[in-house]
This record gives structure tokens, C-alpha cells and sequence, in this order.
DNA sequence: TAAACAATAATCCATACGGATTACTTCGTG
DNA sequence: CACGAAGTAATCCGTATGGATTATTGTTTA
């Protein structure tokens, strides 16, 4: 049996949704909520100064937000902290977006609407079985979503599903094909004939962008997380 | 609202788990059961043979069956008599059969392990929603199979091998490990308990043995070149 | 047309990295 | 017991990287 304890994180922007949550899962004192935080960005730097023992077993993630939304700190946040249970936590969305925030690492998908106690049933369950928790009306569009069109062909290219999900530029791409190749700055520049500091500029709005801080992260993001 | 009356078919092969389902079902008066088949052929043949205020609007259906199985009947079922919700009722089953009976049509996905009032109020739903019912489990791993088809299922753990054909001792090991997931070296030292400059030490003795000189070409190694 | 964005480029600074060398400890195995 | 292999640790050096800032040019679009 797993602990008892369980360690949530809750991500919303609106600090009335986060109350709400806040005072639906106190009634149950199986949950600690370790970490708060007003949007993706906010979320992944709280985690990053957390000592290991503080890392939340879950995280409830609401989908729109500012400054980094859900499913970009899904995939990252999946990424670099593979123990933590990704839940997203919303209002009803389209099957586009459901289908984004699983396939960027979502094990759970719950409807706001849902009371009290089925949410803190449906993440005990997890906690225990590792099942995840899913709304009827949620599994109701996945299915459909399936039937209409096949997941190979929604698998698509590459680099894109980068692209789209981080407003990567054609020419960010280009770079950052050659970045996770391992090339030198001065070595990027020469083959796409530009200076060195160019390249280098290019690589820093990646940075900035897939919100990490090295080539290595960079690379670990596209080789082993698939996201490429 | 929709008639209160629902007209229910169960199609299962096994007689005691039909009778099992009329007796779970017989509990809630809005049920009328008005079709069983033991199999998918036997079900399209007494379906043709009905009038048309008889044809169900509900086909709960086992999957594992003799003459016809379930998916080739919920296929045929759902082209021939569109009107016909189908509902999958049976054991847990493989990722793949689950796809493919969702492909073929089925609305909804129970595990025949759901209690009575479970399965009623589902149906129920379904019947005044159009949301399909969904047990959890089921839907927990229609999920994971989503995630692996986009994630393209990149093989198991590089590391052995790289392991055996370099010669590369248990503690380098875990090490590349770490050093391949971006991390620093003062972050390996801090996790594996040793001096940073050990960690270091270790790594320039792991590039010696791949005969490489960078984190990059490292994971490059492991990662694009699958393996080696 | 003005504003926003993309691509180009340079500079400064602190730090991380790759490379080489030296040294101490603890194991086994011969 | 001695020797080597593995793990530990420190130091010095030069280069590459990450981070921040500033600037010019062209393109797009509101």
C-alpha cells in the first residue's frame, strides 16, 4: 500500500477555482497540498526549488492559463518530473485539446463539475491502483474522437508537434535540429551560413521558449520524451 | 426526455452470464429486455426477424464469442440498424481487442465486474445524455494507449547494451544514466552521495570508453542511434 | 503607417564542461 | 601479500555554454 499521505499541487490562474478545490479536498485529510501555483511557469520553478521529499504525487492542472497553459507544463513537467500524476482539472473542452493533454503525459482527466467526493475517490483509486481518474463525459469524447479518426494518422511529424505546441519559428526548428545533433554554435552558423552569435541567439529563445536551460534538457525533451 | 422504457439485447454466448446480467438488470423496472443471442450471428438473424418497434435501442454485448465475434456484430450491428447503441460488457480485455471494438462502433465499454446499480445508471445516462458509458479501467487504458501510439514506443533500456559492448562498470552506468537526463555534474554528485568532481571524473572515464568527448554525442549514442 | 515580430549580430560575464594529472581507499584474485 | 581495478576526490587550464542586453534590418499585419 502506498502511503496514506498523498502530496498534491494545484494549477489554476484564477485564485477563486483554486479556493474551491482547496475546500472540496480539505474535507479529506489524506490530501496535502504542497504546492500552489498560478500557471505552468509558475508551477515548473516552484518545482524545481522543492527538495525531492516535497514533490507532489499529483498534480491537478487546470488547462487555460496564462504565460505557460496546461498542456505545455504537462509535457515538461512529465518530462523532468516522471513521478508526479498529472490530472487535469477543467471545465468541458474540445476533443482537440483533450486529446493535446494526453498525449503530452495526462494520466487523468476530470470535469470541475465533478463534487467533493468523486474527486477525492477517483485519486485515491489512483493513488492505489494507479488507475487514472476520467469523467464519463470526458471517456464519452475520447471515444468518439477514436472512432472518427484513427491515432496513427494524429500521430504526425516530427518536430512539429514541438512546433505547434511551442510557437517554435521554421528557423528555431532548423536550429534546434542541429542543437540536439550536438553541433557547436560556430558549427551551427557555418552550415546555415550565419554568425555564430546568431546561432547562439536562436538557441537562447528556444530556451526560452521549451522553458529549459540546456542543450542536454533540449535534447532529453526530443529523443527520450518523444517530443519530437 | 426519452421513453422510459429502454429496450435492452444481451448477446453473450455463456448462459450463466446472461442470466447473471437479466438478474442485475431485472432490478430496475425501466429495463425491458426484449432480444438475447448467444452469439453475433444468432443475434443479426432474431435482429432481421423483428419489428421494427421491437429493435432494441440498447445492445449490451460480450466480445469473446463462438459463430461471430463481438466486434465483427457491433460492425454489422451498427451499419445495418444505426439506431442501436452498442454497449461492450465483458472482462478485461487487451488494449488492441478495446480498439477495435471502439473502432467498429461501440458507444460505451463496461466491465462485467460493475455492480447492478453501477451498470443501470450508466445506461440510464447514456440513454438521456448520448454520453456512453465508460468503466474506468477501460478508459484508463484506452489513455496509456493513446500516450504509447504517440510516444512511438522507443525500445527498452539502451543502457545494457551500451553496458556490455563497452565495458562499462555498474557505477558508470548509473551515472551515464543521470548524465544523459541533462543533469549537472553537481546535481549527479548531490544524487548519488559523491563529490561533484567524482561524477565528473566518472563521466570523462565513460566518454574514454565510447570513444566520445561530449554530453552530446552521448546522448546521441543512446538516444537517435538507439541504442548501439 | 505604426507596431509587432523574425532574423541577424555583437558584447560582457559567470559558470559548466572537457581534458589531464595526481592521490587515496577498498576491494577482489591470483 | 601484492597487484590491479574501481570508486573516491582534488587541482589547473582553456573553451563552450547560458544569460542578459542592445541594435539593425526586413516582413507582416492590425
Amino acid at each position: 500500500m502506498p502511503d496514506l499521505m498523498m502530496k498534491i499541487a494545484i494549477i489554476d490562474d484564477k485564485a477563486g477555482n483554486r479556493n474551491i478545490l482547496k475546500e472540496k479536498l480539505s474535507c479529506h485529510p489524506e490530501f496535502n497540498i504542497t504546492l500552489v501555483a498560478e500557471n505552468g511557469k509558475d508551477f515548473l520553478e516552484k518545482l524545481r526549488s522543492l527538495a525531492d521529499d516535497m514533490i507532489p504525487d499529483v498534480a491537478l492542472m487546470d488547462l487555460e492559463m496564462p504565460e505557460m497553459d496546461g498542456v505545455k507544463s504537462i509535457a515538461l513537467g512529465a518530462a523532468f518530473f516522471p513521478t508526479i500524476k498529472f490530472v487535469v482539472l477543467t471545465i468541458f473542452d474540445d476533443e482537440e485539446k483533450i486529446f493535446r493533454a494526453i498525449k503530452a503525459g495526462a494520466c487523468g482527466y476530470l470535469l470541475k463539475e465533478e463534487n467533493s467526493d468523486t474527486i477525492a475517490s477517483m485519486l485515491n483509486h489512483m493513488h492505489e491502483t494507479g488507475v487514472g481518474p476520467i469523467s464519463p463525459g470526458i471517456a464519452h469524447k475520447i471515444l468518439q474522437s477514436m472512432q472518427k479518426k484513427s491515432i496513427e494518422e494524429h500521430a504526425g511529424s516530427p518536430l512539429k508537434s514541438i512546433a505547434s505546441n511551442f510557437d517554435l519559428t521554421e528557423r528555431e526548428q532548423e536550429i534546434l535540429q542541429l542543437l540536439v545533433q550536438g553541433l557547436l554554435y560556430k558549427e551551427i552558423g557555418a552550415k546555415l551560413d550565419i554568425s555564430p552569435n546568431t546561432a547562439k541567439k536562436h538557441v537562447m529563445n528556444i530556451y526560452q521558449k521549451l522553458h529549459i536551460n540546456s542543450r542536454a534538457q533540449a535534447m532529453y525533451l526530443i529523443y527520450d520524451k518523444g517530443l519530437l
